[in-house]
DNA sequence: AATGAATGAGCATTCATTCAT
DNA sequence: AATGAATGAATGCTCATTCAT
């Protein structure tokens, strides 16, 4: 009897079906909205059953929660890989945006996540602590790079590192988040890769010619 | 007798009813999404049944595009109205700027309304031919203005006025349809005065130092 | 203003109006039932509108209970001009069972409609004083063929006449009825006019081999 | 403790569950026909929910087709059951005619859910292959009574067994079918004994004079 | 750790009908 | 004689969730 519960190929494996919920979850509710998404067609397409999906994570809620959480650990992840430090001031500008942008259009899911959260106005990322304590790495990097800039000379304008942020992350994620009416009303499709290579360039152009002014 | 039939409020009048159901519409798509807005609750806070409410849009997702259109319709309008020839390049540049920046700021509603739009793919809108042609208008001021610039030598950097109006949007925009997002996690009231003006100015001068540079 | 009420093309012609109504109306409740028809499909389908419906037949019943007392009225006319009094018996029964075969053959919609009644337990037809004294016509022609033919020794067989006008309904509605779970149970199409020639012979035949025997 | 879940009534028993629910459904479904039918009224008579119901079947339509699957497999079981070749012909043809006969006029409610598969042009039927490989079996056995009876010179007429299946049918079919709006017009309960009696005997009567002939 | 059966409350939609003119 | 606007009550169906084992 014991012997069978390690079987090969036993069934038996609670991470694997965690992560096997999470990874179909994250489809479904990238496709259809919190609301818009069922339970039902997640259990469906999971390995398991719906009723596992409530064994593990609660309630719809609960794994929203959970795909969401595990959406901005993944970017947590890449940012504090970048080594800017040995770059001059305006080079570790331009990587950090190129980063910024390569990440939200490598991440199309993630960015409608969080536009996702957004219509819910944020609700359960507020209800989360984890969620909270995610970005303020990225300020720490901005205001390193500033501080280097402003000290060299290289940046004359005085910036809020938020501010910022702010922008580059607003050209960046506009940009893959509304690619659909966007390219609807401008016929154009912004996943494009002759376009998007402008867009990237034109973006730290921006950035850079606002901090040198 | 046939003033009764001139008097305000009276009972048929079909246009003051699908108004009313527009505005109770738009109300309840802006706070919870096309999945979970719910025709019950629209009907409820209406004037009227929820059998005028399909009597008159079809069905939800017929409701959901007239309010959509409705919406569409009201920024066109007010798109119209701007008076920037007589102005110098950058001065005009700036107007548009601000204009564009005040209107998403005014109207949070039809910024939220177009995120759950690109939530779903645009779906509704490609589907609209009244929705496709909205838009157009936006570009050829952009253009007018550019090329004014250009042959003034103000503007140094030639641009596509398609580009130049997706990054305008991008921060425009961003600021409003991502506030409880970034809100949360850098604990900022994004709607705040001092801010918005703040952000209104940098974003002017972003764009400016572009263009000269 | 009185000369427009006589111009040609004009609107206002209540028996046209009534017909066209009973016409798509028929046609509706053949094809779907009484439940299934739809007062709104029939209302579209009309030359006026829904509201002339109720106008003219009050209600949904009413409405259908006009189609059916249309249906049979026409019947009825028909039989009256059956002239087999001058037919050997012999002759004569076989004229009328071709008569009643080649009558439910044409008419599929009378045919359906009657199904439609007994489905309803033919409460509609017996609250109908017209409807009730449709049909006693085909019995007293029935019942002169048989006298003269047991008076000629033709029919050695003494019958009930309205148990032959049974078994006589019965072959030929069936045919008709029947033809759709028939047909796709056995894989053919009773319609078909090879088949058609051949039942109707095999039922003269069948009720002559009957009468004689 | 292990007795209780032998205990008759138990919760846990879909095969039961399912079984209260296709009866109730057939009584609906015969008493209203399929439009006419309501899905709440058969939830309520039922011992579970209008849930359970769409759980085993899907959707009205699956039910009805559910509920008209398991009336055609009863007969088809009854069929079977009649061992008619050590009769001679005549009496075996009369034994068929008999048992079908009884077999219409004992199930008033499977003859009525043909009618109503009728009306919608056997739609349901068709779509399943269930049911489309049902009624085979009843020609198999006109087909050997006609071999033996032509062979023994009991029967002088060569008839197709489909054609005589259809006679026999239309005869104990229509009895019962068209009951309301024949009882209604000529005054006649055609569920009498006396009537029953007569024309179960008339019917045999016919055929065999007709196959003799 | 896992599961098939069960569920109440709610969902978008449609019905035949009537009102006001 | 004719009609566009309006309606209450239902209709078929689905939702996230829990029970019993």
């Amino acid at each position: 009897m014991n012997l069978a519960q390690t079987r090969v190929g036993r069934k038996n494996d609670p991470d694997g079906t965690k992560e096997n919920i999470l990874q179909v979850a994250t489809e479904e509710f990238v496709d259809a909205g919190f609301s818009g998404a069922r339970v039902d067609t997640i259990a469906e397409k999971t390995k398991t059953s719906k009723r596992m999906l409530y064994y593990y994570f609660g309630s719809k809620e609960g794994l929203y929660l959970a795909v969401l959480e595990r959406a901005y650990a993944k970017i947590r992840s890449l940012e504090s890989r970048l080594d800017l430090e040995n770059l001059e001031p305006e080079e570790a500008m331009r990587s950090l945006i190129t980063s910024t942008f390569d990440h939200d259009d490598a991440n199309p899911d993630f960015v409608q996540l969080v536009s996702i959260e957004n219509i819910h106005r944020a609700e359960h990322l507020k209800s989360s602590d984890v969620l909270r304590r995610t970005n303020s790495g990225a300020i720490d990097i901005i205001a390193a790079i500033l501080a280097r800039g402003e000290a060299s000379g290289a940046f004359r304008r005085k910036v809020d590192p938020v501010d910022l942020h702010q922008m580059i992350s607003a050209a960046c994620f506009f940009r893959v988040s509304n690619r659909h009416t966007f390219g609807a009303i401008f016929n154009r499709d912004l996943m494009n890769d002759e376009l998007k290579a402008r867009h990237r360039q034109m973006i730290c152009d921006m950035i850079l010619a606002y901090l040198r002014s």
